[in-house]
DNA sequence: TGAATGACTCGAT
DNA sequence: GATCGAGCCATTC
């Protein structure tokens, strides 16, 4: 959304920034980045960071991004409903019927690990 | 200006 | 171990 502000389009690229470097066939999650910002208990504006990357940058893996528990709450907000599922399985990531990321342990990545290079 | 909402998470029962 | 409720913080009406 053009109505961004400057102060509060800092946070927003952060959470973009992140979100971009989750690596191919990857997922990571809302609480983990909104703590990798130091906002821990912020993870709801990590999910309207992701509403807005639709409209400030479509190259952003916004897929990628789950709840705490690997469910794909976001699939809605995409052009269609599968529309998120359809991007993980083209990455190697599958899910069941419940639209919840079957091997969440191990294609979870944790922004933390950035600081580990 | 104030109240409600939301792609969440954690703690208590 | 599972379920329920409250907290958080920016955006929108």
């Amino acid at each position: 959304m053009n109505s961004i502000d400057p102060k509060n389009q800092d946070f927003f690229e952060r959470v973009f920034d992140v979100v971009r470097l989750i690596p191919h066939g990857r997922v990571s999650t809302y609480g983990a980045i909104a703590a990798y910002l130091g906002a821990k208990r912020s993870a709801r504006m990590v999910g309207w960071a992701m509403n807005l990357s639709h409209q400030v940058d479509a190259e952003i893996p916004a897929h990628r991004v789950v709840n705490r528990v690997g469910l794909l709450t976001g699939k809605h907000h995409f052009k269609t409903p599968t529309t998120m599922r359809e991007k993980l399985l083209q990455e190697g990531i599958m899910c069941d019927e419940h639209d919840q990321i079957v091997n969440f342990n191990e294609v979870f990545w944790d922004p933390f690990s950035l600081d580990n290079l």
